[in-house]
RNA sequence: GUGGGUGUAGCUCAGCAGGCUAGAGCACCAGGUUGUGGCCCUGGGGGUCGUGGGUUCAAGUCCCAUCACUCACCCCA
């Protein structure tokens, strides 16, 4: 026997039984959306590597050892995108939408791509919802996309959430404290782990996340980063803080919040669940130098991803039931040996006319006696089955059994489609 | 990339210090009721024991390798 081929590591079938939840919290996605004001964008799945490598930054773990990459027949380097603020950015200005009246606000919903090893809430192939907002620098707009994660996540069910927030200010100030930390830093460097020494080199900002308790045992007394913000990082986060203060949403200041992205600047936030770390269900910030390193005019942004699967997991560790409507349906039932000719035409007929009228119905396709197809009925959770036998032929009735209360009536079969319509709208 | 765990039927698993034709529950199909589902009973189909090698009279069981899945670390959604 031939073997049979897997789905690739880290990529999984959403099958039906489970993706019903994904169209309910897509569902829910884009009504929040269109609440807030954000339209939808459709944008590749790959673009050119270089719009990562610039926008996503050389130097951080999703670019340098993340990215499924190829080159395509044509001899061009492409890659799969690992997270979608990149590839908007490129969309907004391709497509002149700077150009438009500000700020533009969109949303994004589809499948990213990471080479990672898969784990739980980790796959190679995972589902981002995303906004992004481009043109205004208010911090009103970055406690929006705050408050847009966090709806989101109420309206879906999910609660015990945890909203951490900081600022990491600008590249004037970033650059300040940089040096400021790396001066600090410095002595103790043989104390941090490695990749701690090789971050100092490259970004010394992400030493202060490190997860290592050695160096966060090095960290203590080092620099405040909100000590070095300018003046107008610092009123811009304050006003952050002021604005969230509005909101009935709790938050906590964390300054070791960095963020792995190279492009954010001001306000970073991250959302968690409370309790064991699962790992974040959403990211985001502002970002400032992004539109211009794509080599757009300087243009602020400000937007979230949000790790669907995640959310998924959460709300089925939260044990939270959606709302999940389904369409009540009807299975016709043939019974009878001698005639079925006439049976079998009789029952696509009607098969025809009940989806005419849009009412969700089925017959059997596999030649079940009555018993098996009214079993069969069952398990595929019919409410209705219509049974059409010979003696209903020729009396021009069905037989009409609610699979529920285990009752029957015969049904007049000119008046079958309306009595069932009038029937489904009841229940 | 690093480390741990697990691979036996479609699914969840059992398989005793290596020893008869490899099992159970669920699911599937059929029958018990030749026109009636859910409960019950009976029967049936379905397994290269992940793969390759080794030890042994004998390997699902022990050893090695390999692959896959899984969890964790790094990092991130």
């Amino acid at each position: 026997m031939v073997s049979v081929i897997k789905a690739p590591r880290g990529t999984k079938d959403l099958l039906p039984g489970e993706i019903e939840k994904w169209h309910y919290v897509e569902k829910v996605a884009r009504e929040i959306s269109e609440v807030y004001g954000y339209h939808e964008i459709r944008i590749p799945i790959f673009e050119h590597t270089e719009l990562f490598q610039r926008g996503v930054g050389e130097t951080t773990d999703v670019v340098q050892k993340e990215m499924y990459t190829f080159e395509d027949r044509g001899g061009r380097s492409v890659t799969l995108r690992p997270e979608g603020t990149a590839g908007v950015v490129r969309a907004y200005l391709e497509n002149h939408l700077n150009n438009q009246p500000q700020p533009i606000k969109l949303y994004y919903l589809g499948p990213m791509f990471r080479y990672d090893r898969p784990q739980a809430g980790r796959m190679r192939q995972f589902h981002q919802l995303g906004i992004e907002a481009f043109g205004s620098r208010d911090p009103a707009l970055d406690v929006e996309v705050i408050c847009y994660s966090y709806n989101f996540f109420s309206k879906l069910g999910l609660r015990d959430l945890k909203i951490l927030v900081n600022s990491v200010g600008c590249s004037q100030c970033r650059s300040v404290y940089g040096r400021a930390l790396t001066g600090f830093i410095e002595e103790r460097r043989e104390s941090l782990c490695n990749n701690c020494q090789d971050r100092l080199e490259q970004n010394p900002l992400r030493v202060l996340d490190c997860k290592e308790p050695g160096c966060q045992a090095q960290l203590e007394g080092a620099p405040d980063i909100h000590a070095y913000l300018c003046a107008e990082c610092s009123e811009h986060f304050q006003l952050v803080q002021d604005y969230l203060e509005l909101t009935d949403i709790e938050f906590e200041i964390n300054k070791q919040l960095v963020r792995g992205l190279d492009y954010y600047t001001q306000t970073v936030f991250e959302i968690i669940p409370n309790g064991p770390d699962q790992g974040s269900l959403a990211g985001g910030g502002r970002y400032s130098n992004l539109v211009e390193v794509c080599g757009g005019p300087s243009t602020p942004g400000v937007g979230v991803a949000i790790g669907l699967e995640r959310v998924l997991m959460a709300l089925q560790e939260q044990g939270v039931q959606l709302p999940l409507k389904q369409r009540k349906k009807i299975y016709i039932v043939t019974a009878g040996g001698e005639q079925s000719g006439d049976l079998d035409r009789e029952a696509v007929r009607l098969l025809l006319e009940l989806r005419d009228a849009d009412i969700p119905a089925e017959k059997d396709l596999m030649g079940r006696s009555l018993k098996s197809q009214m079993k069969h009925a069952g398990r595929i959770g019919a409410s209705y089955v219509i049974i059409l036998g010979t003696e209903e032929l020729q009396s021009g009735t069905l037989l009409v059994r609610d699979m529920n209360k285990g009752e029957q009536s015969p049904i007049s079969r000119d008046r079958i489609v309306e009595y069932l319509k009038a029937t489904l709208q009841e229940d």
